[in-house]
DNA sequence: CTAAAAATATGCTTTATAGCACAAAATAGC
DNA sequence: GCTATTTTGTGCTATAAAGCATATTTTTAG
Protein backbone atom coordinates (compact mmCIF):
# COMPACT_ATOMS: atom_id res chain seq x y z
CA UNK A 1 0.00 0.00 0.00
CA UNK A 2 1.00 3.19 -1.19
CA UNK A 3 1.48 5.75 1.95
CA UNK A 4 -1.67 7.73 2.67
CA UNK A 5 -2.00 11.03 3.78
CA UNK A 6 -4.14 10.56 7.47
CA UNK A 7 -5.81 13.72 8.74
CA UNK A 8 -4.57 13.26 12.14
CA UNK A 9 -6.71 15.56 13.48
CA UNK A 10 -9.72 14.48 12.07
CA UNK A 11 -8.83 10.83 13.00
CA UNK A 12 -8.48 11.92 16.82
CA UNK A 13 -11.96 13.58 17.06
CA UNK A 14 -12.90 10.11 16.20
CA UNK A 15 -10.83 8.57 18.91
CA UNK A 16 -11.75 11.67 21.68
CA UNK A 17 -15.85 10.20 20.92
CA UNK A 18 -14.91 7.27 22.53
CA UNK A 19 -14.43 9.04 25.40
CA UNK A 20 -17.23 11.27 27.10
CA UNK A 21 -17.16 14.36 28.83
CA UNK A 22 -13.19 15.34 28.25
CA UNK A 23 -12.08 18.79 29.37
CA UNK A 24 -10.71 20.96 27.04
CA UNK A 25 -7.46 20.65 28.88
CA UNK A 26 -7.63 16.69 28.94
CA UNK A 27 -8.37 16.99 25.06
CA UNK A 28 -4.95 19.15 24.24
CA UNK A 29 -3.11 17.08 26.93
CA UNK A 30 -4.22 14.35 24.49
CA UNK A 31 -3.69 15.63 21.45
CA UNK A 32 -0.08 16.54 21.91
CA UNK A 33 0.92 12.81 23.17
CA UNK A 34 -1.04 11.17 20.12
CA UNK A 35 -0.11 9.46 17.08
CA UNK A 36 -1.26 7.98 14.19
CA UNK A 37 0.13 5.50 11.40
CA UNK A 38 -0.74 2.97 8.53
CA UNK A 39 -0.71 -0.66 8.76
CA UNK A 40 -1.20 -3.06 5.99
CA UNK A 41 -3.43 -6.00 5.77
CA UNK A 42 -1.48 -8.98 7.21
CA UNK A 43 0.72 -6.65 9.17
CA UNK A 44 0.94 -7.71 13.10
CA UNK A 45 0.18 -4.42 15.15
CA UNK A 46 1.61 -6.07 18.27
CA UNK A 47 2.89 -9.31 19.52
CA UNK A 48 2.13 -11.26 22.66
CA UNK A 49 4.26 -10.45 25.12
CA UNK A 50 5.30 -7.12 24.17
CA UNK A 51 4.82 -4.34 26.67
CA UNK A 52 2.29 -1.43 25.80
CA UNK A 53 3.54 2.54 25.47
CA UNK A 54 0.09 3.40 25.17
CA UNK A 55 -3.84 2.98 24.26
CA UNK A 56 -4.46 1.99 20.76
CA UNK A 57 -7.30 2.54 18.73
CA UNK A 58 -8.22 1.03 15.41
CA UNK A 59 -9.27 4.32 13.81
CA UNK A 60 -10.01 2.12 10.32
CA UNK A 61 -10.32 -1.08 8.94
CA UNK A 62 -10.42 -4.71 11.04
CA UNK A 63 -8.04 -6.88 13.40
CA UNK A 64 -7.63 -9.85 15.04
CA UNK A 65 -6.91 -10.37 17.91
CA UNK A 66 -5.16 -14.23 18.69
CA UNK A 67 -3.86 -16.41 21.47
CA UNK A 68 -1.26 -18.95 19.95
CA UNK A 69 -2.76 -22.66 21.50
CA UNK A 70 -1.13 -25.59 22.67
CA UNK A 71 -1.13 -27.35 19.42
CA UNK A 72 -0.13 -24.78 17.42
CA UNK A 73 -4.03 -23.58 16.74
CA UNK A 74 -4.37 -20.40 16.69
CA UNK A 75 -7.45 -19.02 19.44
CA UNK A 76 -9.43 -15.57 18.46
CA UNK A 77 -10.46 -13.78 21.37
CA UNK A 78 -11.51 -10.52 19.68
CA UNK A 79 -12.31 -9.06 16.48
CA UNK A 80 -12.02 -5.39 16.26
CA UNK A 81 -13.53 -2.95 14.50
CA UNK A 82 -13.09 0.80 14.08
CA UNK A 83 -13.30 3.09 15.58
CA UNK A 84 -12.49 1.19 18.76
CA UNK A 85 -9.47 0.46 21.12
CA UNK A 86 -7.29 -2.74 21.20
CA UNK A 87 -5.12 -3.81 23.64
CA UNK A 88 -6.22 -1.67 26.74
CA UNK A 89 -6.61 -4.83 28.74
CA UNK A 90 -2.58 -5.53 29.18
CA UNK A 91 -2.01 -2.07 29.47
CA UNK A 92 -4.87 -1.20 32.58
CA UNK A 93 -3.79 -4.67 34.17
CA UNK A 94 0.21 -3.58 33.84
CA UNK A 95 0.67 -6.34 32.24
CA UNK A 96 2.67 -7.44 28.59
CA UNK A 97 -0.09 -7.99 25.82
CA UNK A 98 -1.38 -11.41 26.21
CA UNK A 99 -2.58 -11.75 22.38
CA UNK A 100 -0.96 -11.13 19.03
CA UNK A 101 -3.00 -8.13 17.05
CA UNK A 102 -3.15 -8.35 13.07
CA UNK A 103 -4.62 -5.87 10.69
CA UNK A 104 -7.38 -8.03 8.24
CA UNK A 105 -7.05 -5.25 6.26
CA UNK A 106 -5.21 -2.15 5.43
CA UNK A 107 -5.72 -0.11 8.39
CA UNK A 108 -4.99 3.04 10.31
CA UNK A 109 -4.32 2.80 14.03
CA UNK A 110 -3.43 5.44 16.57
CA UNK A 111 -1.20 5.73 19.92
CA UNK A 112 -1.88 7.90 23.12
CA UNK A 113 0.33 7.66 24.95
CA UNK A 114 0.43 5.92 28.36
CA UNK A 115 1.43 8.17 30.68
CA UNK A 116 -0.29 11.27 29.03
CA UNK A 117 -3.24 8.56 29.47
CA UNK A 118 -2.85 7.48 32.92
CA UNK A 119 -2.63 10.80 34.24
CA UNK A 120 -5.88 12.28 32.89
CA UNK A 121 -7.39 8.76 34.46
CA UNK A 122 -6.12 9.26 37.54
CA UNK A 123 -7.83 13.14 37.75
CA UNK A 124 -10.91 11.85 35.93
CA UNK A 125 -13.02 9.09 38.08
CA UNK A 126 -15.73 9.32 35.79
CA UNK A 127 -13.43 8.32 32.78
CA UNK A 128 -11.82 5.85 34.49
CA UNK A 129 -15.17 4.26 35.72
CA UNK A 130 -16.58 4.71 32.10
CA UNK A 131 -13.66 2.04 30.93
CA UNK A 132 -14.05 0.22 34.34
CA UNK A 133 -17.65 -0.62 32.98
CA UNK A 134 -16.38 -1.06 29.25
CA UNK A 135 -13.71 -4.07 30.63
CA UNK A 136 -16.26 -5.37 32.80
CA UNK A 137 -18.68 -5.95 29.84
CA UNK A 138 -15.73 -7.73 27.92
CA UNK A 139 -15.42 -10.08 30.41
CA UNK A 140 -19.09 -11.25 30.60
CA UNK A 141 -18.14 -11.66 26.93
CA UNK A 142 -14.88 -13.43 27.44
CA UNK A 143 -16.82 -15.96 29.99
CA UNK A 144 -19.54 -16.32 28.42
CA UNK A 145 -17.63 -17.48 25.55
CA UNK A 146 -15.76 -19.98 27.18
CA UNK A 147 -18.72 -21.73 28.36
CA UNK A 148 -20.27 -21.55 24.38
CA UNK A 149 -16.82 -22.62 22.60
CA UNK A 150 -16.47 -25.49 25.24
CA UNK A 151 -20.01 -27.23 25.24
CA UNK A 152 -21.71 -26.00 21.83
CA UNK A 153 -21.28 -28.57 19.49
CA UNK A 154 -19.35 -27.22 15.87
CA UNK A 155 -22.35 -26.25 14.19
CA UNK A 156 -23.64 -24.29 16.89
CA UNK A 157 -20.03 -22.69 17.72
CA UNK A 158 -20.16 -21.63 13.96
CA UNK A 159 -23.54 -20.25 13.64
CA UNK A 160 -22.77 -18.19 16.82
CA UNK A 161 -19.62 -16.88 14.97
CA UNK A 162 -21.63 -16.01 12.12
CA UNK A 163 -23.84 -14.19 14.37
CA UNK A 164 -21.12 -12.59 16.37
CA UNK A 165 -19.49 -11.19 12.81
CA UNK A 166 -22.92 -10.03 11.74
CA UNK A 167 -23.62 -8.23 14.66
CA UNK A 168 -20.04 -6.46 15.05
CA UNK A 169 -19.11 -5.49 11.42
CA UNK A 170 -22.88 -5.74 9.92
CA UNK A 171 -23.93 -6.14 6.35
CA UNK A 172 -23.24 -4.53 3.23
CA UNK A 173 -25.76 -2.27 1.37
CA UNK A 174 -27.69 -5.45 0.08
CA UNK A 175 -28.47 -6.39 3.87
CA UNK A 176 -27.76 -9.82 3.71
CA UNK A 177 -23.81 -9.83 2.97
CA UNK A 178 -21.49 -9.96 6.20
CA UNK A 179 -19.53 -7.30 5.89
CA UNK A 180 -16.18 -9.05 7.18
CA UNK A 181 -14.32 -11.36 4.71
CA UNK A 182 -12.51 -14.07 6.47
CA UNK A 183 -10.07 -16.86 5.51
CA UNK A 184 -11.85 -20.49 6.61
CA UNK A 185 -8.78 -20.72 8.40
CA UNK A 186 -9.81 -17.43 10.60
CA UNK A 187 -13.50 -18.51 10.90
CA UNK A 188 -12.40 -21.75 12.44
CA UNK A 189 -9.45 -20.01 14.60
CA UNK A 190 -12.94 -17.94 15.78
CA UNK A 191 -14.89 -21.05 16.33
CA UNK A 192 -12.42 -23.45 17.97
CA UNK A 193 -12.42 -25.72 15.09
CA UNK A 194 -10.31 -27.20 12.53
CA UNK A 195 -9.99 -25.68 8.92
CA UNK A 196 -11.66 -28.87 7.33
CA UNK A 197 -14.40 -28.78 9.56
CA UNK A 198 -15.92 -25.38 9.46
CA UNK A 199 -15.30 -25.94 5.42
CA UNK A 200 -17.52 -28.96 5.92
CA UNK A 201 -19.77 -27.10 8.20
CA UNK A 202 -20.33 -23.85 5.97
CA UNK A 203 -20.71 -26.53 3.39
CA UNK A 204 -23.76 -28.02 5.18
CA UNK A 205 -25.40 -24.68 6.09
CA UNK A 206 -25.43 -23.71 2.54
CA UNK A 207 -26.79 -27.12 1.47
CA UNK A 208 -29.40 -25.92 4.02
CA UNK A 209 -30.36 -22.56 2.62
CA UNK A 210 -29.31 -20.82 6.06
CA UNK A 211 -26.54 -19.30 4.35
CA UNK A 212 -25.00 -18.37 0.66
CA UNK A 213 -21.39 -18.84 -0.19
CA UNK A 214 -19.14 -17.41 -2.48
CA UNK A 215 -15.63 -17.09 -1.55
CA UNK A 216 -14.97 -15.36 1.58
CA UNK A 217 -18.83 -14.04 0.84
CA UNK A 218 -20.74 -14.94 3.04
CA UNK A 219 -24.67 -14.25 2.90
CA UNK A 220 -26.95 -14.78 5.44
CA UNK A 221 -30.07 -16.21 3.92
CA UNK A 222 -32.11 -17.32 7.10
CA UNK A 223 -31.23 -15.39 10.44
CA UNK A 224 -34.02 -17.02 12.70
CA UNK A 225 -32.31 -20.72 11.57
CA UNK A 226 -29.02 -19.82 12.09
CA UNK A 227 -29.68 -18.33 15.50
CA UNK A 228 -31.70 -21.38 16.52
CA UNK A 229 -28.22 -23.38 15.39
CA UNK A 230 -26.72 -21.49 17.74
CA UNK A 231 -28.91 -21.88 20.97
CA UNK A 232 -29.43 -25.35 20.41
CA UNK A 233 -26.01 -25.78 20.82
CA UNK B 1 -25.62 -24.03 61.09
CA UNK B 2 -26.47 -22.26 64.10
CA UNK B 3 -26.75 -18.58 63.87
CA UNK B 4 -23.31 -17.53 65.60
CA UNK B 5 -21.96 -13.94 66.23
CA UNK B 6 -20.38 -11.88 63.56
CA UNK B 7 -18.12 -9.04 64.42
CA UNK B 8 -18.92 -6.46 61.71
CA UNK B 9 -16.33 -4.24 62.93
CA UNK B 10 -13.64 -6.56 62.51
CA UNK B 11 -14.76 -8.30 59.38
CA UNK B 12 -15.25 -4.44 57.36
CA UNK B 13 -11.36 -3.97 58.46
CA UNK B 14 -10.59 -6.87 56.38
CA UNK B 15 -12.86 -5.83 53.48
CA UNK B 16 -11.34 -2.31 53.56
CA UNK B 17 -7.77 -3.92 53.15
CA UNK B 18 -8.88 -4.54 49.55
CA UNK B 19 -9.00 -0.91 48.77
CA UNK B 20 -5.74 1.24 49.20
CA UNK B 21 -5.92 4.54 50.10
CA UNK B 22 -9.42 4.87 51.62
CA UNK B 23 -9.61 8.87 53.41
CA UNK B 24 -11.23 8.88 56.78
CA UNK B 25 -14.56 10.17 55.26
CA UNK B 26 -15.05 7.53 52.79
CA UNK B 27 -14.25 4.77 54.95
CA UNK B 28 -17.17 6.02 57.48
CA UNK B 29 -19.72 6.55 54.26
CA UNK B 30 -19.02 2.81 53.43
CA UNK B 31 -18.85 1.40 56.87
CA UNK B 32 -22.67 3.10 57.02
CA UNK B 33 -24.05 1.19 53.71
CA UNK B 34 -22.25 -2.59 54.96
CA UNK B 35 -23.79 -5.21 56.20
CA UNK B 36 -22.90 -9.05 56.84
CA UNK B 37 -24.74 -12.34 56.58
CA UNK B 38 -23.85 -16.08 57.47
CA UNK B 39 -24.41 -17.91 54.44
CA UNK B 40 -24.66 -22.38 55.11
CA UNK B 41 -22.39 -24.52 52.99
CA UNK B 42 -24.73 -25.09 49.60
CA UNK B 43 -26.42 -21.78 50.13
CA UNK B 44 -26.68 -19.30 46.69
CA UNK B 45 -25.25 -16.50 47.27
CA UNK B 46 -26.96 -15.04 43.86
CA UNK B 47 -28.47 -16.50 40.97
CA UNK B 48 -27.73 -15.50 37.64
CA UNK B 49 -29.79 -12.86 36.25
CA UNK B 50 -30.56 -11.35 39.66
CA UNK B 51 -29.52 -7.68 39.56
CA UNK B 52 -27.04 -6.94 42.16
CA UNK B 53 -27.40 -4.05 44.72
CA UNK B 54 -24.25 -3.91 46.42
CA UNK B 55 -20.87 -5.08 46.05
CA UNK B 56 -20.42 -8.45 47.91
CA UNK B 57 -17.23 -9.25 49.96
CA UNK B 58 -17.03 -13.05 50.77
CA UNK B 59 -15.13 -12.50 54.41
CA UNK B 60 -15.05 -16.46 55.33
CA UNK B 61 -15.32 -19.43 54.01
CA UNK B 62 -15.38 -20.63 50.07
CA UNK B 63 -17.78 -20.65 46.98
CA UNK B 64 -17.70 -21.26 43.41
CA UNK B 65 -19.45 -19.11 40.65
CA UNK B 66 -21.01 -21.19 37.91
CA UNK B 67 -23.15 -20.43 34.66
CA UNK B 68 -25.21 -23.20 33.68
CA UNK B 69 -24.23 -24.74 30.15
CA UNK B 70 -26.08 -25.35 27.13
CA UNK B 71 -26.92 -28.86 28.17
CA UNK B 72 -27.21 -28.54 31.82
CA UNK B 73 -23.37 -29.00 32.50
CA UNK B 74 -21.94 -26.60 34.82
CA UNK B 75 -18.82 -24.56 33.65
CA UNK B 76 -17.35 -23.26 37.24
CA UNK B 77 -15.80 -19.87 35.82
CA UNK B 78 -14.27 -18.48 38.97
CA UNK B 79 -13.24 -19.63 42.29
CA UNK B 80 -13.56 -17.22 45.26
CA UNK B 81 -11.69 -17.42 48.42
CA UNK B 82 -11.65 -14.95 51.71
CA UNK B 83 -10.76 -12.02 51.54
CA UNK B 84 -12.02 -11.10 48.14
CA UNK B 85 -14.95 -9.56 45.90
CA UNK B 86 -17.59 -11.34 43.94
CA UNK B 87 -20.27 -10.06 41.50
CA UNK B 88 -17.82 -7.04 41.09
CA UNK B 89 -18.44 -7.30 36.88
CA UNK B 90 -21.86 -7.49 37.13
CA UNK B 91 -22.04 -4.63 39.37
CA UNK B 92 -19.43 -2.32 37.05
CA UNK B 93 -21.08 -3.32 34.26
CA UNK B 94 -24.47 -2.26 34.99
CA UNK B 95 -25.97 -5.53 34.11
CA UNK B 96 -27.71 -8.33 35.94
CA UNK B 97 -25.14 -11.35 37.13
CA UNK B 98 -24.05 -13.71 34.47
CA UNK B 99 -23.25 -16.49 36.66
CA UNK B 100 -24.35 -18.12 39.99
CA UNK B 101 -22.39 -17.82 43.05
CA UNK B 102 -23.09 -20.73 45.41
CA UNK B 103 -21.13 -21.29 48.95
CA UNK B 104 -18.95 -24.26 48.92
CA UNK B 105 -18.73 -24.32 52.58
CA UNK B 106 -20.89 -22.52 55.61
CA UNK B 107 -18.95 -18.71 55.07
CA UNK B 108 -19.41 -14.84 55.68
CA UNK B 109 -20.06 -12.74 53.39
CA UNK B 110 -20.87 -8.71 53.12
CA UNK B 111 -22.44 -6.24 51.45
CA UNK B 112 -21.48 -2.44 50.60
CA UNK B 113 -24.35 -0.55 49.09
CA UNK B 114 -24.37 -0.07 45.25
CA UNK B 115 -24.76 3.91 45.65
CA UNK B 116 -22.23 4.37 48.54
CA UNK B 117 -19.78 2.76 46.62
CA UNK B 118 -20.49 4.13 43.05
CA UNK B 119 -20.37 7.71 45.02
CA UNK B 120 -16.81 6.76 46.43
CA UNK B 121 -15.41 5.71 43.29
CA UNK B 122 -16.72 8.69 41.44
CA UNK B 123 -14.89 11.11 43.92
CA UNK B 124 -11.73 8.97 43.85
CA UNK B 125 -9.86 7.96 40.60
CA UNK B 126 -7.06 5.99 42.09
CA UNK B 127 -9.39 3.56 43.43
CA UNK B 128 -11.48 3.42 40.08
CA UNK B 129 -8.25 2.49 38.20
CA UNK B 130 -7.44 0.27 40.94
CA UNK B 131 -10.30 -1.62 41.00
CA UNK B 132 -9.68 -1.58 36.26
CA UNK B 133 -6.28 -2.84 37.22
CA UNK B 134 -7.79 -6.08 38.84
CA UNK B 135 -10.85 -6.40 36.13
CA UNK B 136 -8.61 -6.47 33.96
CA UNK B 137 -6.42 -8.81 34.99
CA UNK B 138 -8.93 -11.35 35.40
CA UNK B 139 -9.86 -11.09 31.88
CA UNK B 140 -6.71 -11.86 31.14
CA UNK B 141 -7.40 -14.73 33.15
CA UNK B 142 -10.45 -15.56 31.52
CA UNK B 143 -8.99 -15.63 27.77
CA UNK B 144 -6.53 -17.60 29.09
CA UNK B 145 -8.57 -20.22 30.34
CA UNK B 146 -10.98 -20.27 27.08
CA UNK B 147 -7.92 -21.14 25.40
CA UNK B 148 -6.23 -23.88 27.63
CA UNK B 149 -10.32 -24.98 28.19
CA UNK B 150 -11.06 -25.73 24.77
CA UNK B 151 -7.53 -27.06 23.54
CA UNK B 152 -5.46 -29.18 26.33
CA UNK B 153 -6.62 -32.41 26.71
CA UNK B 154 -8.62 -34.25 29.28
CA UNK B 155 -4.99 -34.76 31.17
CA UNK B 156 -4.31 -31.09 30.97
CA UNK B 157 -7.38 -29.71 31.79
CA UNK B 158 -7.70 -31.37 34.93
CA UNK B 159 -3.78 -31.09 35.83
CA UNK B 160 -4.21 -27.32 35.48
CA UNK B 161 -7.52 -27.16 37.74
CA UNK B 162 -5.25 -28.87 40.70
CA UNK B 163 -2.91 -26.25 39.87
CA UNK B 164 -4.90 -23.38 40.17
CA UNK B 165 -6.83 -24.67 43.44
CA UNK B 166 -3.12 -24.87 44.87
CA UNK B 167 -2.54 -21.82 43.73
CA UNK B 168 -5.87 -19.91 44.91
CA UNK B 169 -6.27 -21.88 48.50
CA UNK B 170 -2.84 -23.15 49.02
CA UNK B 171 -2.01 -26.43 51.12
CA UNK B 172 -2.67 -27.66 54.58
CA UNK B 173 -0.74 -28.22 57.34
CA UNK B 174 1.08 -31.25 55.67
CA UNK B 175 2.18 -29.07 52.44
CA UNK B 176 0.96 -31.33 50.34
CA UNK B 177 -2.91 -31.35 50.47
CA UNK B 178 -5.03 -29.18 48.76
CA UNK B 179 -6.62 -26.55 51.53
CA UNK B 180 -10.53 -27.01 49.60
CA UNK B 181 -12.28 -30.42 49.38
CA UNK B 182 -14.05 -30.25 46.44
CA UNK B 183 -17.07 -33.05 44.76
CA UNK B 184 -15.61 -34.77 41.80
CA UNK B 185 -18.62 -33.25 39.95
CA UNK B 186 -17.33 -29.74 40.77
CA UNK B 187 -13.40 -30.59 39.42
CA UNK B 188 -15.01 -31.79 36.45
CA UNK B 189 -17.15 -28.72 35.95
CA UNK B 190 -14.31 -26.58 36.52
CA UNK B 191 -11.95 -28.64 34.30
CA UNK B 192 -14.64 -29.18 31.86
CA UNK B 193 -15.22 -33.10 31.01
CA UNK B 194 -17.93 -35.08 32.56
CA UNK B 195 -17.59 -36.38 36.10
CA UNK B 196 -16.89 -39.82 35.07
CA UNK B 197 -13.53 -38.92 33.48
CA UNK B 198 -12.47 -36.40 35.95
CA UNK B 199 -12.68 -39.69 38.20
CA UNK B 200 -10.99 -41.71 35.92
CA UNK B 201 -8.20 -38.93 35.41
CA UNK B 202 -7.52 -38.40 39.03
CA UNK B 203 -7.17 -42.06 39.29
CA UNK B 204 -4.81 -42.51 36.66
CA UNK B 205 -2.95 -39.68 38.33
CA UNK B 206 -2.85 -41.33 41.47
CA UNK B 207 -1.65 -44.69 39.30
CA UNK B 208 1.29 -42.69 38.04
CA UNK B 209 2.03 -41.25 41.66
CA UNK B 210 1.33 -37.21 40.44
CA UNK B 211 -1.63 -37.16 42.96
CA UNK B 212 -2.76 -39.12 46.28
CA UNK B 213 -6.61 -39.73 46.64
CA UNK B 214 -8.25 -39.83 50.17
CA UNK B 215 -11.86 -39.36 49.42
CA UNK B 216 -12.39 -35.92 48.55
CA UNK B 217 -8.41 -34.65 50.14
CA UNK B 218 -6.36 -34.33 46.87
CA UNK B 219 -2.42 -34.84 48.31
CA UNK B 220 -0.06 -33.59 45.38
CA UNK B 221 2.91 -35.55 45.62
CA UNK B 222 4.78 -34.22 41.97
CA UNK B 223 4.30 -30.40 41.25
CA UNK B 224 6.73 -30.84 38.38
CA UNK B 225 4.99 -33.60 36.95
CA UNK B 226 1.62 -31.95 36.94
CA UNK B 227 3.15 -28.87 35.54
CA UNK B 228 4.09 -30.62 32.98
CA UNK B 229 1.26 -32.53 32.18
CA UNK B 230 -0.93 -29.36 32.16
CA UNK B 231 1.50 -27.71 29.68
CA UNK B 232 1.56 -30.66 27.43
CA UNK B 233 -1.96 -29.48 27.00
C1' DC C 1 -29.45 -47.59 63.61
C1' DT C 2 -31.35 -48.25 59.32
C1' DA C 3 -33.14 -46.96 54.84
C1' DA C 4 -32.73 -43.82 51.11
C1' DA C 5 -30.15 -40.89 48.46
C1' DA C 6 -26.09 -39.15 46.70
C1' DA C 7 -21.36 -39.58 45.32
C1' DT C 8 -17.75 -42.40 43.59
C1' DA C 9 -15.82 -45.95 40.73
C1' DT C 10 -15.33 -48.81 36.53
C1' DG C 11 -16.30 -51.03 32.18
C1' DC C 12 -18.25 -50.86 27.58
C1' DT C 13 -20.27 -48.43 23.52
C1' DT C 14 -21.04 -44.61 20.73
C1' DT C 15 -20.01 -40.39 18.59
C1' DA C 16 -18.17 -35.95 17.59
C1' DT C 17 -14.36 -34.12 15.90
C1' DA C 18 -9.49 -34.20 14.87
C1' DG C 19 -6.09 -35.76 11.63
C1' DC C 20 -4.52 -36.92 7.27
C1' DA C 21 -4.29 -37.36 2.26
C1' DC C 22 -5.15 -35.54 -1.93
C1' DA C 23 -7.49 -32.82 -5.57
C1' DA C 24 -9.13 -28.49 -7.28
C1' DA C 25 -9.38 -23.72 -7.26
C1' DA C 26 -7.76 -19.21 -6.27
C1' DT C 27 -4.13 -16.01 -5.41
C1' DA C 28 0.43 -14.19 -5.50
C1' DG C 29 4.97 -13.65 -7.38
C1' DC C 30 8.05 -13.16 -11.21
C1' DG D 1 0.91 -14.90 -18.63
C1' DC D 2 2.71 -18.62 -16.37
C1' DT D 3 4.49 -21.03 -12.34
C1' DA D 4 4.50 -21.50 -7.37
C1' DT D 5 2.04 -21.18 -3.31
C1' DT D 6 -1.80 -20.79 -0.61
C1' DT D 7 -6.56 -21.65 0.15
C1' DT D 8 -10.54 -24.38 -0.35
C1' DG D 9 -13.01 -28.67 -0.76
C1' DT D 10 -13.91 -33.71 0.09
C1' DG D 11 -13.36 -38.33 1.57
C1' DC D 12 -11.57 -41.64 4.83
C1' DT D 13 -9.55 -43.05 9.28
C1' DA D 14 -8.32 -42.59 13.98
C1' DT D 15 -9.30 -41.24 18.55
C1' DA D 16 -10.53 -38.49 22.55
C1' DA D 17 -14.14 -37.93 25.22
C1' DA D 18 -19.10 -38.39 26.02
C1' DG D 19 -22.83 -41.40 27.23
C1' DC D 20 -24.69 -45.09 29.58
C1' DA D 21 -25.14 -49.00 32.70
C1' DT D 22 -24.15 -50.84 36.90
C1' DA D 23 -21.74 -51.66 41.25
C1' DT D 24 -19.95 -49.89 45.34
C1' DT D 25 -19.13 -46.67 48.82
C1' DT D 26 -20.30 -42.66 51.43
C1' DT D 27 -23.41 -39.38 53.21
C1' DT D 28 -27.85 -37.83 54.70
C1' DA D 29 -32.29 -38.19 56.84
C1' DG D 30 -35.83 -40.17 59.68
Amino acid sequence: MAKQHIDQDSVFEGVCNLFPNLSDEEKAKMRASFSCMFVRKGEIIYKAGDTPNGLICLSKGKAKLFKEGVGGRDQIVRMAKPVGFIGYRALFAQETYSATAQALEDSVICIIDKDALIDILRNNAELSLHILKSVATELGFSTNRTVTLTQKHIRGRLAESLIFLRDTYGYEDDSQTLKVYLSREDLANLSNMTTSNAIRTLSVFADEGVIELDGRRIKILDNTRLERISDLG
